[in-house]
DNA sequence: GATGAATGAGCGTTCATTCAT
DNA sequence: GATGAATGAACGCTCATTCAT
């Protein structure tokens, strides 16, 4: 089976997708407004007007990632409130979560160190009302200030984690587990106070 | 005599200071590279020129702001660094370092959503290698993967705590101590374990 | 169908060499420093933008400039290292030599008066190699210093006599013979002494 | 006899005299464009401002140096315009001229290596002046197309001669006495055709 | 499905200059 | 005899975007 003659022979019609690809790359590493179009177009090997055939602006390249990159997360949130309000469920949703952000990495990645350019980019208050609508299937009924800290905080543990446990040996996997296990505690903490 | 009676009295030789709080605040919202020099001058009445009288470049604005800022985080970060590994030491640690960060809140805000900006600004190195620092006396002696977790999930709880506690209703104090409380349950469990 | 009828049928695709005509023309006239990037696109009818489009820096158009009307002289300098020692050779070099110059004309009515500049801009060193590759190639044996010295006067005399003699009247063409005639009697006596 | 007790104390009251020797040292190795205010004031340990309290523009500074640099050449140009034209007197002329190039040499680079600016300094157009005075005096009766450039090109290698004869060994009096001779020879030459 | 050519707005920075003190 | 503080104008350059082809 043949898949293409030679190199000039760019893989057609995945341009779109090495777009976002290109630019998802790009912008975690260097942040949206230090990423230019020139830059991504270059790297791929096309003009930058070419970028303006598949999307309309910047801004909506990167829309169109996330709302690819996050519809498995927001599967696990549409799921997770269907969920009853036992601690069982909370944990189940707090592992499925895990797996569905270890996939979506470098988006957190980007979300994360892009926090203030999320907030223009109307897509940051989607996110905003996802956290809280998930994070309200955490809390306990009659929930305290305290307790309110521990769910957030496992929230935003799993959040950050993976990129800040870069640079500790060992394997990723066993990384998550931990992160998973510190949440569940925390978790667990609330629902009992 | 009085000083300042009204606007136009111009506070002379403090244009410096001025510089450096507006910076702040208008980093603080929009982020590093969103914030123009055009933007701050004319915040303050000034023109663009006359920032380069008070500080080389841009960047440099920015590294005086941290510079000042972060002086009473690193001696809480200095003197944790004298204190004996013990459960009571650690807590205290915590405690100074919750107080230390909530007077230097909008410089944390600024951190935390710019990382991917801070990381080029030759000071993310600085503040990378201070909490690792900061890290390390909390950890245990022969610590797991998971307790690992839990102590920088402990620090990153208090740098984003209080942002992200913004729009729950109480008081910030409160807030502070209901994330103290947290962040020592932690610290505590991993010292136990 | 004729395609240039009146002015404001701007020429197409030859943008390019009209940015470098109109720099040539400016620098010669002004230097390097003084001619602004916004004076030759006003000149041009275009944004300075778009000059970045064909060029990647200001130095860049100087540099295609040089690279470009360079090159006859470049041929009569490279058939010069060819011939052989005789004094017939070296005034025939000379000769073409000078017919190049006056080819290139405002190029080194430029170099003349912009020295200082073109010590920075990358290209004087490599003029210089060649300058005195050329002069290697019209000086005697065992060379005193006034010969060296009558040799680099006559090279020198056919780049500068253009322009010193302008104000002077009379036919070009003969004013570049006369210029020859002196260099040629200097090589001429350099070579029997 | 003290002139100072230590080093703080600038020698005082040749203020004026130091701008002027940085700026020559400066705008010789760098052209005038190049060399900026603040580039002078910081070699010379004080305010831009303070330039400003001895020299009205920084033009001035530059006109200043050659209005006191030129004297010696302005003084062997009247003495020459008194000669007779003799061939004896012609030759003793070059001589003179010679050792007064000798000593405004960095002038003379700045000159020759900025025409272009020279121009605009208003300060060209005297000098172009007392060369074609001192020109004149060198010209036979009857001239030639010839015979000018021949003494043109006299005038111009000593002009040029030093700066291009820097990287060839040998004692500098020797080169200046291998282009006089050179140049004498030109005018000799004029002289009896 | 993409390019070539260009634009308008803005950026960070530097400059010569001014003037009250 | 000099400084501290500022200005206005310009500069080289980059960016996201457009549009005819």
């Amino acid at each position: 089976m043949v898949t293409g003659s030679s190199k000039p022979q760019q893989r057609r019609g995945d341009t779109r997708q090495r777009i976002q690809d290109v630019t998802l790359e790009l912008i975690a590493e260097q942040g949206y407004e230090k990423t230019s179009l020139r830059e991504i177009s270059e790297r791929l090997g096309v003009t930058k007007a070419a970028l303006y055939y598949h999307f309309k602006t910047k801004e909506d390249i990167v829309v169109s990632l996330f709302t690819d990159l996050m519809r498995p997360i927001d599967d696990v949130i549409a799921w997770a409130a269907e969920q009853p309000p036992t601690l069982e469920a909370k944990l189940e949703i707090l592992g499925h979560y895990s797996s569905a952000l270890s996939d979506a990495a470098p988006l957190f990645r980007f979300m994360q160190e892009n926090q203030a350019t999320m907030r223009e980019l109307s897509i940051g208050e989607n996110f905003k009302e996802r956290m809280t609508s998930l994070l309200d299937h955490l809390l306990p009924e009659d929930v305290t200030l305290t307790d309110r800290v521990r769910c957030f905080s496992a929230l935003f543990s799993m959040h950050a984690g993976m990129f800040v446990l870069r640079d500790v040996e060992g394997d990723p996997e066993e990384k998550r587990k931990a992160i998973l296990e510190v949440a569940s505690d925390l978790v667990t903490r609330a629902h009992h106070s």
